[in-house]
DNA sequence: CGGCCGTTTGAGCCACATCAACCGGGGTGG
DNA sequence: CCACCCCGGTTGATGTGGCTCAAACGGCCG
């Protein structure tokens, strides 16, 4: 009942149009039938942002990342570009040049919750950028516990380290729907091979992630339970925030299960810290989503000094 | 009585002899004479090893790291600079010419054990590589306990990321008397310049580090104590053989307080996870020295797979 | 010789783990 | 439509790894 559309050759704004139609459409129906509207409807959002950006950066629109955002279709998230662009302007310092070839050489694929996205040991990996959702790398010891090692937001790059080091050190999976561009090993070489500025972005990006990464080594090694949620919780308030929204309400698909993962505690033990910041109206977290009550309190509980999420300007 | 040498304009062959003669002289003396009279020694010889290798690599040889020594002098370690070549060549892969550049622009810099090299929170801080002795990054919070996130051995890059971010997220210091060689950011943001493919070793080590401190991550979350301290004892000794030497018995000037802030332990703890290894006949550890007694049963307890270290050929 | 630093040993305690049971909601199959 | 189940969250009881406090020991240096 649903025919497939066409999206190539369209207008911004006519598949911005297309969109808002599948969305009102939606809206009288329910069940898969009203999801699958509605994610159409994101694709279409998505391809929209895409050319509109394109054209604003004076490109011949690429056709590679809308052909395969056309053939996976069905079941996607909510979606913009601008975490991607943002970090690739901010955080990685690229110019509108590189940032155009980057994307322009990129496949974009639809992930559904949980489904890994690297193996670890792989080798010869795509670079992974993170569109929307929301990603975990994880290790997985013999007796079955697991470590998780980095949470990834919307404009993350999943794996910056990989591509030089030629193999994956660890296993990526999604924690909610996903969207993802992917740049293969040798495409990506001849491009920086070509645009040899984008190697120092990558650079500064890997250089970034290892500094968050230190921050969990601290907290790890010497802080106790509380502080560590809490410290945890305030780095991802302040990446979402400047990743974009304005509120202190985000979206958080962890599990107690998986943030145990990440600050080395057990899932009762994680219930029982988050019942205290709740008391003491620091933050509440259910049902998928975090809601920071005093922002201030919380960052004193976690001794938390945003800085090092921050970067000069170069 | 020791008047001072010139050492430039000398010939690689001159400056060993000079070197072995201060040495002879040595071994007749004692007391802080004797002293000095070997750092003489080692400081020729540290000259002479860097005269042969540009010679060796055709390049005209640079004054500045030579000039510098001359300055400091007084006081230094036993040097070799195979560590650092090595680095650079293989877990960097730089070409012999980008070797030569790095080499030739940096300043040579003894170090006394204990002494602080960069502060937390500094900026524009030079790039500086480790060519002899054991330093590590720390940092100390509010309450005053310390946790250590990484641990330098020679050859290493001490702040690999920290030309890119633009500052020093953390504060390193030696934890022995050390060689280091600085290169001031302006001057390689020059070179980086002139030689953009030296961006990319820079980024390989970054992540190199990267993957380092993952693993280091993954113990402090879940594993125990004995498992926590055997795998860093595997790191060490691991790190310590590619860069090097043969044997099973290394240097290892960290004290027991040292190693529970690395580790997230107390020294109290630490002391008795030491003595069980002991027991086991798996390592020893004492009075600076750390020798391995079984080092399959020790990679075993520590489930150490020490793939995480090495780097496929380019 | 004394003082200092690093190591060692013991006693008691606490943060956090483990085990086990129950709850509540959303999805599924009959 | 209900019955069921499964998963995530919650709660309690109990065990333990590692911490803290305190004191003694041994080598090194002034």
């Amino acid at each position: 009942m649903l025919h497939r559309l066409t999206l190539q050759g369209r207008s911004c704004d006519e598949l911005r149009q297309l969109a808002s139609e599948r969305r009102a459409l939606a809206a009288s129906k329910d069940g898969n039938l009203r999801a699958l509207l509605l994610n159409e409807a994101t694709l279409l959002e998505f391809y929209g942002e895409l050319r509109a950006w394109m054209d604003r950066t004076a490109m011949p629109p690429s056709q590679r990342a809308a052909q395969a955002i056309a053939a996976t279709s069905h079941r996607s998230s909510a979606f913009d570009l601008s975490p991607i662009l943002s970090t690739f302007a901010r955080r990685m310092g690229l110019s509108l040049a590189d940032q155009r070839s980057l994307l322009s050489i990129s496949q974009a694929r639809n992930v559904a919750k949980g489904e890994m996205i690297i193996e670890e040991g792989g080798s010869s990996v795509p670079l992974l950028l993170l569109c929307s959702g929301v990603a975990r790398a994880t290790r997985t010891l013999e007796d079955g516990s697991q470590q998780i090692v980095a949470v990834c937001l919307p404009g993350d790059i999943l794996n910056p380290g990989d591509f030089v080091l030629g193999r994956s050190g660890i296993s990526i999976s999604t924690l909610s729907s996903a969207l993802v561009l992917s740049i293969s090993a040798p495409e990506l070489h001849l491009l920086l091979q070509q645009q040899p500025t984008i190697v120092r972005g990558l650079w500064r990006e890997t250089a970034w992630r290892a500094s968050v990464q230190r921050e969990w080594l601290i907290w790890l090694g010497r802080k106790p339970a509380e502080a560590r949620l809490a410290h945890f919780l305030c780095e991802v308030a302040s990446r979402s925030l400047t990743s974009g929204r304005e509120t202190d309400d985000f979206e958080f698909p962890l599990t107690q299960r998986e943030l145990g993962d990440i600050l080395g505690l057990s899932t009762v033990h994680v219930n029982r810290v988050l019942q205290q910041l709740r008391n003491s109206k620091l933050v509440d977290l259910s049902r998928g989503r975090l809601i920071v009550r005093d922002r201030v309190g919380l960052y004193q509980a976690a001794e938390f000094d945003p800085t090092y999420l921050e970067l000069p300007e170069r």
